[in-house]
Order: structure tokens, then C-alpha cells, then sequence
DNA sequence: GGCGATTACGTTAGATGATAACATTAAATT
DNA sequence: AATTTAATGTTATCATCTAACGTAATCGCC
């Protein structure tokens, strides 16, 4: 048998009690290393925009943002913060849920990864993975079909430890 | 070395001249006995849409759909196409490509499988797969982190061999 | 075959998700 | 400061999907 590299989890499932107002405040400030190093202008409304994404634990819908938005600003249209969501895509900041319409914060911006998630169906987290075997496994089966790979979306759908070991977190609503 | 087994095709690139007819009976005649032998009602309206479904070579997009069925009933709403199409998925017909919003014909209906798909951004055709490897990997990612697989979303981008080729076939749209 | 229960479908309305197009403001560049 | 570019505001609209309720067809049973 051979010694399969394990992935790395870039998002874990978070531990019941934990600082989340901490992970925010990570993820924001890897953000402006980010877009410093890559010339990027993290507006304040598209940082609003990733603290807001980040503030949930479970994945966030455009539109909920956008009703947070509008009592913060009075003024709030859907581009607006679907503008800000595409900048946060393209920057790497953030992933959009294919299977949720749905928006996440990245764990790991700036490294080059496929977007892999695993996704609790009971409580919403959702965790993300960076499995080179699976990327690998994917390219395989494309080559045999001359099939070049651009992107992945991979959205695996289950239970997640928390959910299953008979202590539920708190349902999926995130509003 | 392990001797991975190699997966399925379970819905191949369809090569350029075939005649499609004959994929969409056969489709029909496998969805008539699945549901038969699973005490399931494929009614004309269902059938008619597993029909359309098939008549495409790419995803199909509900509205389309509804389009085709309001020329032909001079009553067809929403919930007529995607009460059908909710129908037809469950009975594992069709799969619904949550990267599209769209619809294509399962290749192998009955048979418990993964939703694994390589979609052409070309032209918009679509393999499905069954690659055990790849459901492997992913469960042993989910079993390190205690969570417990339910549904597979796998949908990969990219370029297929035809379109590659220097011999692309006629463009994504489906209308 | 009649009758109640169930399932499918019709119909209206609306929620949710996303984008086009153009005006205005702010920031970067010269 | 003037010019250009990028970001945001604003209005309108399109696309996707679902809730809710009524009617019609079908099924199961007597």
C-alpha cells in the first residue's frame, strides 16, 4: 500500500466554544496582507463584506448580507454586494457554495487550492479540505477522456462529528 | 503500487455523429422499467420531460423546458417543470448540475452512484462518471474528521477532448 | 362499480438569486 | 489640478425556485 499524503483541512468544523470574534479578526487581517501583496483594494465595503461572511459560522446567503447591509448603510442594492462577493471570489477570499448558492471565508487565501468542502446538512458548517489525492484522482479520470480540467467544485453533503456524536450544535439557521 | 480500479463512464462525450434518437428511447425504456420496478408513475408529463431532458446533448435549464411544455399544453407554470424534474431526481433520472442551474439525463439509472461530472465549458456537453477511487478518497478525507457522507457533489470544469481537439463542436447554447 | 384516500397537476402569487446599464463618486496617475 | 480608472450608487429587470391552495386523476378497498 502506498503512503497516500494526507490533505489538509483549511476550514475545520469549529469546536463548540471557541472565539469566533478571533477567527474573524484572522481572516481580516490575512486579507489586507493579501490584497497589499497582490494590489488588490480592500475597500471598506467589501472588508464589511468579508467580516460579515466570516461572522457566520455557517455559509451566508447574498441576500442576508444585503439586509445587513441596508440597515448599516441605507443604502444597499444586490450589486452592491454582489460586487464586493465577486471581488472577494477573484481575490480568494471567499468561496461560493455551488449546492447552497452560498458564500464561505476562504481558511487558507493565497494558496493555490480546489475548492473542496465537506458540508453538515444538520448545523450548516461547513469544512474545507485541500486533498491533492482527489485532485489527483479527478486528473486521472479526465486524461483517460482527453478531458482537461479547468475547475473543481467538489460539495460533499453529510453529518458532521459534532452532529453525529448526539450533540448537535445549533441548527442551520443563520439568521 | 495498489491496481486502482478504473471507473465508469456511465454518460460518455457523445461522439459527433450518433443518432441521439435512439439514446433518448433507450433513456425512456430504462426510466419505464425503473419505475415500474420501483412502484413509481411516470405519468406523460414526467415521461415528456425526461424526453426533453434527453433531447438535449447539453444540461437543460427548467425554464427552457417550461418554454418547450407551454407550446404544447397552453398550461405550464413553474412548479409543472420542477415538480417533474424533483420527480425524475428522485427516482435518479436525472441529475441536477448545481454549478449550471441545469439538468441532464442520468446514464445509469438504478445503479447507486456518485453525482460526478465533467461538464465541457466549450460546448457544454457532459460525461457523468463513476469513479469508486474518487468516493474512497473522499470518505476517508470525511471519516478523519468524524463526518458522515451523504451526498456527493462533484462537477468538474473544463475543456473535452473534441473541443481540444481543434474540432469543436457546435457551441453551448441549447436553445 | 362506487367511494374514500392519495397522488398528481393546475393556478396564482411571491420569495430568492443574480445581472445589465448607466450615473456618480472616489482614488490613482500624470 | 486635470485626466483617467476603479468603485459604488441606482434603477430596472431577468432568472430560478417555492408556497399555498384548488381541482382532477388514480389507487386501494369493499
Amino acid at each position: 500500500m502506498s503512503t497516500a499524503k494526507q490533505g489538509n483541512v483549511l476550514r475545520s468544523f469549529t469546536p463548540e466554544r471557541h472565539d469566533h470574534r478571533h477567527c474573524v479578526s484572522t481572516a481580516l487581517s490575512k486579507a489586507d496582507a493579501a490584497c497589499t501583496a497582490s494590489g488588490r483594494r480592500l475597500t471598506p465595503l467589501r472588508r464589511r463584506v468579508l467580516e460579515l461572511v466570516w461572522g457566520s459560522h455557517t455559509p451566508v446567503k447574498a441576500y442576508d448580507l444585503l439586509a445587513i447591509l441596508g440597515k448599516e448603510r441605507h443604502q444597499a442594492a444586490p450589486p452592491t454586494v454582489y460586487r464586493a462577493l465577486d471581488f472577494l471570489q477573484e481575490a480568494g477570499l471567499v468561496h461560493r457554495i455551488a449546492s447552497m448558492n452560498a458564500f464561505v471565508g476562504c481558511g487558507e487565501p493565497g494558496v493555490g487550492h480546489a475548492g473542496q468542502f465537506l458540508i453538515c446538512a444538520q448545523c450548516g458548517t461547513v469544512a474545507e479540505l485541500d486533498e491533492p489525492g482527489l485532485s489527483k484522482t479527478i486528473a486521472a479520470s479526465a486524461e483517460r477522456l482527453g478531458f482537461a480540467v479547468v475547475r473543481e467544485t467538489i460539495e460533499i453533503e453529510g453529518i458532521c462529528a459534532a452532529c453525529r456524536g448526539g450533540k448537535p450544535r445549533a441548527t442551520r439557521a443563520i439568521k
